[in-house]
DNA sequence: CAGTGGTCTAGACCACGGT
DNA sequence: CCGTGGTCTAGACCACTGA
């Protein structure tokens, strides 16, 4: 006999919003691993004492907001969010077949310095505190198309100024989970015009002056515990998002 | 009894998935106009002949697709666009109390002259004949937010040319309704950045050279056809996107 | 072949909106 | 009060996946 869960949340809502709500939850408090799948449909509906349908639609829902994947025959399985999103969304990035392609990381350097606002509030640090600072630059070609700065909690990521350079491979996410501990299962976004400064132009090989998109992100764990902020400077004439109107 | 719907597309596609296409082709085709309401699933389900929850499915997939809006206890409406899409979600257009602002629209020419290559692509016609050409402002608070130029196909829409300028109101596609019975039905949209000509830095009262979003709008009607092609230009640093990863 | 998610049905009751 | 969409159930059969 399946061990019985009772939804402990608002029994106003309904009954599928509560299902969707609690399997938020226990995703994201880490009881299924990202890669892993759910127990199937017919176990859950057990579990909660729920109908088929009912279960069914709380599922729609995970999968609708991207928490997880269903494939027919297999299984419903918790989703490795896509963290290369900004980069295919919004920067013109395909070979001439159309292909996407993947853009390589080169740390430039990497140190402990005092946390800007910005990054502070953020992480729930206080402003000028020490905390990690990577520079880094993702090219695609050898041609630059992000320079990025990351900001990280030295209590949980100080250990990665001491890392040999050859441990860092094209991403850092991997890097953060094999290393650290650390998932990053979800992040925010906030996309803007900048014009570029004397070393962000430097860096990116365009003009001092010449638009460039800002991106802000802030990363964060299980819990919604917050790991990371970088800001990400990409040269603006390879920017194009495209909108679909009802 | 009511009259009997037959479905002659694929019958191998899932039976929801063609009451789906279905449905969609008669709200693309005018055959319910926006602002009225489908009939109750229950009308629709004995029309079709198919199970309440097969047709739900169905509208419940037009209705994520913002093809219609349901409403508890009146009924399924097909939605008006909302074509105020790229002002208010990509530049921050709000009083002090987080409300939205309704922007002015101000029409400065209306002409007839050549059409230029993109809009001729986008209208069907051919590139350097006459074509409706206005040039418009919008406005909050009488600062520019976007100045824009609008392209239309003189078969369609010459008359306007010679419309009263009080026959303009803050939008132009009820115009469109009103006076030439083409109804907006869906458009695409495409963002890029690029630096602000004298001109168009002129309008917006920003400097040359610096950085603007470039919007440029595909507007179709029934059955996709193409009613209006126009590129507007709005200041970058007014402009802000957020995003949220899985 | 067994197990998974996908489709479809039939019917019950609820909550909301307008008369 | 009636008609609308919203929720929920119970159960049947199909289609895909991998051993």
């Amino acid at each position: 006999m399946p061990s019985a869960r009772v939804l402990t949340n608002d029994d106003r809502l309904p009954l599928y919003q509560r299902l969707y709500d609690d399997l938020k939850a226990r995703i994201e408090a880490g009881e299924w691993k990202p890669g892993t799948a759910l127990p199937a449909e017919s176990a859950l509906t057990e579990t909660y004492g729920v109908a088929l349908g009912t279960m069914r639609k709380a599922i729609d829902q995970l999968a609708a907001d991207g928490l997880v994947d269903r494939r027919q025959g297999r299984g419903t399985f918790v989703r490795r969010p896509m963290f290369t999103h900004s980069l295919f969304r919004f920067f013109r990035l395909q070979d001439r077949a159309g292909h996407p392609i993947a853009p390589e990381g080169r740390i430039l350097a990497r140190e402990l310095a005092p946390v800007p606002a910005a990054a502070a509030a953020a992480l729930g640090l206080e402003e000028g505190t020490p905390a990690v600072r990577m520079s880094r630059l993702r090219l695609v070609d050898d041609e630059p198309i992000l320079a990025e700065e990351v900001w990280l909690d030295p209590a949980l990521f100080g250990g990665i100024l001491t890392l040999p350079s050859e441990a860092f491979g094209p991403l850092l996410y991997p890097l953060y989970e094999d290393r650290f501990g650390q998932v990053v299962v979800a992040a925010e976004e906030n996309l803007t015009v900048e014009t570029a400064t004397v070393e962000t132009a430097r860096l990116l090989g365009v003009a001092p002056g010449s638009p460039v998109i800002a991106i802000e992100r802030q990363a964060f764990g299980f819990g919604r515990r917050p790991l990371e902020w970088r800001r990400s400077y990409g040269p603006a004439e390879r920017f194009r998002y495209r909108i679909e109107i009802r």
